[in-house]
DNA sequence: TCAAAATGTTACTCATAGTCCGTTGACGTA
DNA sequence: TACGTCAACGGACTATGAGTAACATTTTGA
């Protein structure tokens, strides 16, 4: 399990817990929603400027994003 | 001040506690010297499994590297 | 049950991430 | 004056991420 999975899996988690649809997210991250679906499934080697955006548009602090159990099971 | 720049910054506060050199620590990422240089002043668009590589090489768990008043400061 | 909404997939272009070669300057130390 | 180490930078190059369109599939709720 790499960075790159479980960035996805925490982003869908956080998306879920507001009833967000991935379009909606996409809309307010200003990025593709099918970029979206990718990055949420581990697909994408997504860039920092671009994890920026999405975590902004989950509205959440960087340090609190990444303090979950997703990315303590390594 | 955009996470980009945090992660650079964040970077070179872990690099430099373990005393490590910028060569070394590329080394121990497997990415290239310049390359590092780059990243720790923020101007590069890292990729997630570049982040992934030098988190792994400053030897921290991924919760403990974004938790850091470096992040915090929006 | 079936139309609409949400999600997933493929495939493509183009900008840029990332590498590899080197140079320069700052800073010790002898 | 040399000498070594380190950090910053640049040019040229290749690999790959960003971004999107078109279509397919799954999920949903009435």
């Amino acid at each position: 399990m790499n960075l790159q999975i479980q960035f996805g899996l925490r982003v869908r988690q956080l998306r879920k817990e507001q009833d967000l649809s991935q379009e909606a997210l996409a809309f307010k991250a200003e990025i593709d929603r099918t970029y979206m679906t990718s990055v949420e499934n581990g697909k994408r080697n997504v860039a920092i400027q671009n994890i920026d955006r999405i975590i902004n548009a989950l509205e959440i602090p960087v340090h609190e994003f990444f303090n979950s159990e997703i990315f303590i099971s390594k």
